[in-house]
DNA sequence: CTGTTAGCGCCTTCAA
DNA sequence: TTGAAGGCGCTAACAG
């Protein structure tokens, strides 16, 4: 195995074949019907015996074309995201791209970088899965002038498709849940909202829910992600307030239920018993933690179709208005919201 | 924003910058001490006006160097292949690099796919993360003849770098644990060992471990990772032959873990008090598991920074002998191992 | 049906 | 210190 064992290129494969390169060019690309039985056999051969793979590099150079679609995820850390992750994969590999990761890791240097890079790939397309991503990452998708889907968060004031939970369902079915439990005091948990519509959304339909039930007490509070003193002060308070009565909490997102599991814990609250527990996207461990932890599990699958789907869609040229497709949420029932 | 607004290309710089092409690319590739300040400053605003991007593709066809790393994973569902994705995407970006992210969800047939796509986007080296990858796979890619660093699986009869945990320290660290905590009988579960060394390697140490201290009992069962009725049987087996005894479970990894503790609850058996676990691989939920889950803690950060940094090492060129680079593990003791 | 030709955007001799 | 020319591997006219 020497350093460059000169690369086997058409023009090789055409000599073997005996042909001009246009053919085998022809030849890779579905116009086999184009070509003579015979000179198709030949190419076929000098293929197989020279084990020829075209560049996707010069490919991509000449027709423009480079068939690779990035995904930015702001946090792969987060069980959601690598399901999507997981999912987008498997998308792309059915519809003939490969897909470039990129791992912002929550900062937006990271972020500018890696648009950059896609750029300089010359990706087709982008998904963006937000998740966790702060504002300031998300104006500067904006410029970046390329077909684009985003998971789940939307951007502010940017027409751009989506695709994601039906927030406002989920929301309902969860809230609609711990109110036929009989709880009396509900807490809606999540970070900061600012400007972030997954947040919004979901505590906007809570509250819906929420107001056609005037007996049952509704309230929020946002805590930062890692801030556990702060979140160990929330819980204890809510938990003390209402001593005596049947009082859940709904978590806004999964990395934030893990936060809070961890704080019941601390504080020697056991979610089931105590205290009523549900949150979004469902976790492998749900089943585990105590009496088990019920949750809203996202369709992770069929969201990250949809976005591959879309996205090509527009890589296609479809000039389409902007769409917003919505997922139905499953209830997943487990002890901690039990009776 | 039109179909084809020109992409904006090295010659329009040159233009804009009154200059040739060869300048430019002097600029881009640091080589501006052979610019004159004056020209230097027109390449910089010109490329600045334009927001011109070097396409990577064309670089990458004309030196041959692409600057991207594929990295294989066989299941990213598993939560230390998505440790390990994270580090090796944060060094390969540190290095200069991109990653190519290929997910083959345990198939032959899809790996066989990302092979095929990574030469052709000449990748420049590969990583690959055969955790849960089956042997006729990990065969495969001794084809490839590219630069390429396993993490924690081995080929059998094939020479290549390695990076992982170090096995014999580990086991023996969670062993000893186990020992000094009164166990009298450990049953060590894996999934079936075939040839894989990580499993091989982590039973070894156990029984060695073990054979230092006859009065404790050292079994092993080997159970296929989705087989639940199977390990409900070899976990309820074991209980029951040492009834009253002190015993435990050590898990060869963080899946088999899950699923083995989702069995004692399906048995009804409390660990922690009724019988010991300690696991491979740190979870996220271990805590929130009844009493806590102990683990040993792979370091993922650095073995992914030293998978990549090897890999790069190889593809600049070194001839050095294969290396196999062995990271400690960190036992984390919790309620699950306590007396 | 098949081959020739001219670039895609860039880097790298080579010459000025 | 700068620029012109050629070609990386491939595809898409344009001829035969």
């Amino acid at each position: 195995m020497n350093a460059r064992p000169h690369r086997v290129t058409i023009s090789d494969v055409a000599r073997a074949a005996n042909t001009g390169k246009t053919s085998v060019s022809r030849y890779l690309n579905g116009e086999q019907h184009l070509l003579s039985e015979d000179l198709r056999g030949r190419i076929q051969r000098a293929i197989a015996s020279l084990n020829y793979h075209p560049s996707q590099m010069a490919r991509g150079l000449r027709r423009g074309r480079t068939r690779l679609i990035g995904l930015i995820i702001a946090d792969i850390t987060n069980p959601y995201s690598v399901h999507i992750l997981s999912s987008i994969e498997a998308a792309c590999r059915e519809q003939g791209f490969t897909l470039l990761v990129c791992n912002t890791n929550n900062e937006v240097d990271q972020e500018l970088h890696y648009l950059d890079l896609l750029r300089s790939y010359q990706v087709e397309g982008i998904v963006v899965n937000a998740v966790g991503m702060r504002e300031e990452g998300l104006n500067r998708l904006q410029q970046s002038a390329l077909p684009m889907v985003l998971i789940d968060r939307k951007i502010p004031n940017f027409a751009c498709d989506v695709v994601g939970l039906d927030n406002l369902q989920a929301t309902s079915r969860a809230t609609e849940h711990l109110i036929k439990q009989g709880f009396e005091a509900i807490l809606f948990l999540s970070e900061p909202i600012g400007a972030v519509n997954t947040r919004r959304e979901r505590l906007y339909a809570f509250r819906q829910a929420l107001s056609l039930h005037p007996t049952i007490a509704a309230e929020n509070s946002e805590i930062p992600l890692h801030d556990s003193a702060r979140l160990d002060a929330a819980l204890h308070a809510f938990h003390a307030r209402w001593g005596g009565a049947r009082k859940a909490i709904i978590s806004a997102n999964g990395a934030l239920t893990l936060q809070i599991a961890r704080s019941l814990r601390r504080l020697g609250v056991q979610w089931g018993s105590d205290i009523g527990l549900l949150g979004f996207d469902e976790l492998e461990w749900a089943e585990l933690a105590g009496v088990g932890i019920s949750t809203v599990k996202q369709p992770t699958q069929e969201i990250g179709h949809a976005a591959v789907k879309q996205v090509i869609r527009r890589i296609e040229g479809s000039e389409e208005p902007v769409r917003e497709l919505k997922f139905a949420g499953e209830l997943i029932i487990r002890g901690s919201t039990a009776r």
